[in-house]
DNA sequence: GGTCAAATAT
DNA sequence: AATATTTGAC
């Protein structure tokens, strides 16, 4: 990702550079604010034009798009994970920031920037990764075997060092399965494996891995013992050790995770509520503010807030607490999300239609496929993978941006059309500071489930052109004929 | 306490 | 190598 920038101080070169660059969503930024100049630059590919006194809610607004679209790529692509998105993001801010610096105002006519992203984002239709959805889903139903339901497991392993002495460190593993009524306050029993982890003499640092399973993989047998392990009562608690335990997030744990998050509304869902909702002790503040975290990473719905005044839309006394997030996604305006109840745009996390889907198992309606791996370990009962999930994961197939909303900031706005000379109200609009850019960047990035502001609609092709035509400026190269 | 991000563990 | 969790810092 990177950003290109490219000053001159006559329109010519700008427009040079936008057909050099046709293929790099470019934004222009003017201060010439003169419809035949924005029209040809978006004529010639420019995704965006914007009026020099570049407000913070412009910045703000593209902004968004460029992590929603980040975010939308990191999606489609399994493995990503959001932080490396974030992180270009960030490296690209900070070319922004120097960027913005070095930006000589003063003469320059015309300055276009352009938000270019990894080539290798293009994604080949040919080879997409749908697994994720459909392997969750299948696990969720090979659980949905041992637990019965009702009953939520809770492991976690706990991991002690045998007495102090050091002559051979034995350490064993104990894995803890508590089982307790969903919601009910009742603290039920739980059994407890130990699992024997020893672990050979220390000098030879090869700890024979042999040591059973920790619980994630074979995890399938929920309900026997494994060959090492011994079953035992015991009142909870009291062996509850006080070693490192990883909390093991069981689909239901998760589930109930989800309930307690949704409850609280997701914009308000804090560690330590979270907690209460969920009633398991085991669990940590920690635990839960963790999982949290990992959480919101993975749904990036974008979530009312006050964000909300700059972009005048409707959704004022909307309790956003829910699911009202049905993305107001800039990015893949195709489908709303009945047309494909599978096909989620938001291809791993977003929360997309197939409500019901994810629903019963997880009770989690909007979001899809939590983690998928964690579901793999998981071995279903039944075999095969079949995609229960079925989801066509359709991949973007398209350039990445071809839909990038056009009009950040009212670009067909009534003001801009007549006020063909912008003067500068202050220097800050015109050349927001650093600070100032930094701060709505972190935003964005900080906050993904935001909002997208503004429906930004792509400018119609059709009209521009018509326009143009009838400005006679009809010597532009057909918008249609590269990739853009 | 909440968040974030580095460090670990798997 | 990629994730999931835990730790620690702020």
């Amino acid at each position: 990702n990177l950003w290109s920038q490219v000053s001159t101080s006559n329109s010519n070169g700008s427009f040079k550079f936008l057909e050099t660059a046709k293929d790099l969503p470019t934004i222009m930024t003017s201060n010439i604010h003169c419809l035949n100049t924005m029209m040809k630059c978006i004529a010639l590919g420019a995704v965006e034009f914007l009026r020099k006194p570049l407000s913070e809610d412009k910045l703000r607004n593209i902004w968004q798009h460029v992590v929603h679209k980040a975010f939308n790529a990191g999606g489609s692509v399994q493995s990503k994970s959001l932080k490396p998105v974030k992180d270009s993001i960030v490296s690209m801010l900070e070319l922004k920031v120097e960027l913005e610096e070095n930006k000589d105002e003063n003469m320059e006519k015309t300055e276009n920037v352009s938000l270019a992203h990894e080539s290798n984002e293009q994604q080949s239709p040919a080879r997409d990764k749908h697994p994720a959805p459909s392997t969750w889903q299948f696990k969720q139903v090979g659980w949905l075997l041992d637990d019965g339901d009702c009953q939520d497991h809770i492991n976690f392993s706990v991991e002690k060092d045998s007495v102090e002495q050091e002559g051979e460190s034995k350490s064993f593993e104990t894995t803890c399965t508590m089982s307790q009524e969903t919601l009910q306050a009742g603290h039920p029993p739980c059994f407890i494996e130990t699992v024997i982890k020893e672990t050979g003499g220390l000098t030879d640092g090869a700890k024979s891995e042999n040591n059973i399973h920790p619980n994630p993989q074979n995890k399938d047998s929920l309900n026997h013992s494994n060959d090492v392990a011994s079953d035992l009562h015991t009142s909870d608690g009291t062996r509850a050790n006080r070693k490192k335990m990883k909390v093991d997030w069981t689909p239901e744990l998760h589930k109930k995770f989800v309930q307690a998050v949704e409850k609280l509304g997701v914009d308000q869902a804090i560690p330590s509520r979270v907690l209460e909702l969920m009633q398991v002790e085991s669990l940590t503040r920690h635990n839960v503010a963790s999982h949290l975290q990992k959480y919101r990473m993975r749904r990036r719905p974008i979530l009312p807030k006050e964000d909300d005044r700059r972009w005048p839309h409707h959704r004022k006394q909307e309790s956003r607490s829910y699911y009202p997030y049905k993305p107001i996604m800039a990015y893949p305006p195709y489908h709303s999300n009945h047309d494909l109840p599978t096909s989620p745009v938001y291809p791993m996390w977003g929360p997309t239609g197939s409500h019901t889907a994810s629903m019963h198992t997880w009770g989690t309606p909007s979001y899809l496929p939590w983690p998928p791996t964690e579901i793999w370990h998981r071995k279903p009962y039944l075999g095969m993978h079949a995609d229960a999930w079925g989801c066509p994961v359709m991949p973007p197939l398209h350039s990445p941006f071809s839909s990038f909303p056009q009009n950040a900031s009212g670009f067909q706005s009534a003001s801009m059309v007549n006020n063909s000379c912008g003067i500068p109200q202050k220097s800050f609009d015109l050349q927001p500071a650093e600070e100032v850019i930094n701060m709505v960047v972190k935003e964005v990035i900080n906050k993904p489930w935001l909002p997208l502001p503004i429906g930004l609609k792509p400018p119609s092709t059709d009209s521009v052109l018509a326009e143009l035509s009838r400005q006679g400026i009809s010597s532009i190269p057909p918008l249609c004929s590269n990739s853009f």
